[in-house]
DNA sequence: CAAAGAGTGTTGCTTATGCAACAATGGAGA
DNA sequence: TCTCCATTGTTGCATAAGCAACACTCTTTG
């Protein structure tokens, strides 16, 4: 459930990929993703360009591993990573979503689609990872339309979309205003009539 | 003569090294060199304790490097170690000991004398290397009241007995005062008459 | 005095990183 | 088209760093 323990592992292996993780984050605010080649991250970071493949495949893979990890880290920050579903936290992940993705968008100089698109999908799947932990924490007398699975998938789905709409008409209206606008939207995702009584501590 | 140069070395000693200075210059302001042990600097460094013994054959061996990294530092920020001799060097240098002595007696805490004592002898050696080189850049006709041995020898002592001073009067005149002050006296080390019109540029 | 603990250096072995060279790919330009 | 060049992954070997254990010295404490 949480891939960035602090495991115990050789000092030589966290450092290295703390270099590599810094000189990446800094090179592609300075040049974006797509212009960047493996060399520069490796001089960046003061590694060999053979210990930066000893531990990620490709820049592609590298992308992947510090989004999951900086957006994991939002979450551990507001905690949501260690709690059950309640609309409360629901509405705390709709800011961090909003937040996160409109920082990427910003920070990626060109509007580098495929730099986009490859947040999109990992800030999805955690999304979805973390929406279907919760649903199974629920009782089973729960009612959902489809299956949890679906459930999830699709709050997942609508969670960046919606994200990804608020950056997009800049930031407007206020983030807050914003996540307690759409908070019913997700509700109904997840089988969650907003009107009615809820089953869950708000 | 410049025992700091960015050699070409194996990154990964450059990199311990660096470690090791840096968690034993924030070590030392928070609990002082005395108390220290060698097993703090590794674990504040995040390096094995066998690595330390690697680099430096005990925590002396590394207040010597470091004080004299640090203070070479300062004679590069102002290329005191790649000039001539000249009044207006010799100024500097003053002004450049004094500010080093009074740093280095203000960040230990219980006016550690064993620290201060090492201090001392490594800021001496080095006072002692430059005032050397710079008279031996000098055309042999200039008179000195001995060797020039003799002469960079008793120059270096006063500069740094001066520093002292300086300190222990809470700093009292300004510096550039005091630099003006002492220089005639430190210039009487080194054979030079101020008054008469010097053999040298200001 | 004895025993326990803390700190020091040292050692043998394991593992990660550095380095240089290589083939393979693909793009730019003559 | 062809060559040139930059970049990519990969490999074998050299070296530095990690780790656990050891003996040794001091100090503390009963």
């Amino acid at each position: 459930m949480s891939p960035f323990e602090d495991e115990k592992l050789d000092p030589r292996v966290k450092r290295t990929r703390q270099m590599i993780e810094q000189a990446f984050d800094d090179l592609i605010k300075e040049k974006g993703f797509q212009t960047l080649i493996v060399q520069d991250i490796t001089e960046r970071a003061g590694i060999n360009r053979a210990t930066f493949y000893a531990h990620f495949p490709d820049k592609y893979a590298l992308l992947d591993h510090s989004i999951r990890h900086r957006f994991h880290q939002e979450l551990e920050k507001r905690m949501l990573n260690v709690c059950q579903f309640s609309l409360g936290n629901l509405r705390n992940l709709v800011i961090v979503v909003c937040e996160f993705v409109d920082k990427s968008h910003s920070q990626c100089a060109h509007s580098d689609l495929q730099f986009q698109a490859l947040v999109e999908v990992q800030v999805r799947i955690q999304i979805h990872g973390l929406i279907g932990h919760w649903l199974e924490g629920l009782p089973s007398g729960v009612d959902f339309p489809a299956t949890r699975a679906s459930a999830s998938t699709a709050a997942s789905w609508a969670l960046y979309g919606l994200a990804v709409e608020w950056n997009r008409t800049r930031r407007m209206p206020p983030l807050e205003e914003y996540a307690d606008q759409v908070l019913p939207l997700l509700a109904a995702n997840l089988g969650l009539n907003m009107e009615a009584a809820a089953p869950l501590p708000a």
